[in-house]
DNA sequence: GCCGTATACTTTAACGTTAAATAGTTTAAT
DNA sequence: ATTAAACTATTTAACGTTAAAGTATACGGC
């Protein structure tokens, strides 16, 4: 019966989506704790990025890596910057971009923040072997790419 | 060699908690333009609770079924009671606790909220076969519960 | 009965986010 | 050259959250 199946995946979906809500919040804030000289889980973010991606970037490149709006990385970038974990300068080539890079501070405490990650994720991967999480990221990735379209419409 | 393994578990796990941060986002953010009588998320899983769960409520139980902060709850319940989406009374066998209800005008709007869900988690469950959704949640309810545990210590 | 502790909820300040308004720059068309 | 539209970043107000302090009630030991 059609409306039965409907309704068991509305509860369903409801009940998934509801997971990641609390998996996304309870995972901030443990991961927040570790996080060493007063950085938010946005600016080790942000230093993390320039590990992982690039050693270059613009605001505007870092709000859209991160799904934020560009006031909240403006506000981010300015706390990293007041404590000298990136520079912020202009663009030679363009009076309305802003050329963001990590210093060697910010890299320290970012290998400072990962070094203190690294028993939490152990201790985690002794739980939820890592292949099964690997296959489930796999699955996870379809649903986030999904909603990243789903919104534009 | 272990080192390497414990690095790519690292990276791996840090991809796999960001993606749920941003299905988190995601999702959130587009519920929430679904949500009739200027609801929010917080103020809809309110009301969705009193049908999945239970009719009678106090702020306590609720802030720790949702995993926020009896202020937050407060807060959330202030805004439904304005809205005469709830009853909030004096429990008679105690002083500190209060008795939640949802109203029928709470379920009224709750019901629409639901209805205006459908057609969303129908395209969703188009493209994402609900079967493996639900092996999905199997896994992800494990990580959750992990963590939920977790932040305790 | 009284005191200390635990419980239930509220209030407050601080924080990070969003959305919208603003300011300035670049690009393309004419 | 001028103008309109697009683009990049910042500022502001509003919002929901947390953490901590505060208020009030309940309970157990003495």
């Amino acid at each position: 019966m059609k409306k039965t199946r409907e309704v068991e995946g509305q509860e369903l979906l409801f009940t998934y989506f509801n997971e990641m809500n609390i998996i996304s919040q309870l995972s901030s804030g443990i991961f927040s704790k570790t996080l060493p000289e007063g950085l938010t889980n946005s600016q080790f973010n942000v230093l993390n990025w320039f590990v992982r991606v690039d050693d270059v970037a613009n605001p505007g490149r870092l709000s859209t890596a991160f799904q934020v709006t560009k006031g909240a990385m403006t506000n981010t970038l300015k706390k990293l910057q007041e404590k000298h974990f990136i520079t912020v300068e202009q663009d030679q080539n363009s009076g309305r971009k802003k050329i963001v890079r990590m210093t060697p501070q910010g890299r320290k405490v970012r290998d400072q923040a990962i070094r203190n990650l690294y028993p939490l994720f152990n201790e985690f991967a002794g739980e939820f072997d890592i292949p099964s999480i690997q296959a489930q990221l796999g699955e996870v990735r379809k649903v986030r790419k999904y909603l990243d379209e789903y919104r534009y419409r």
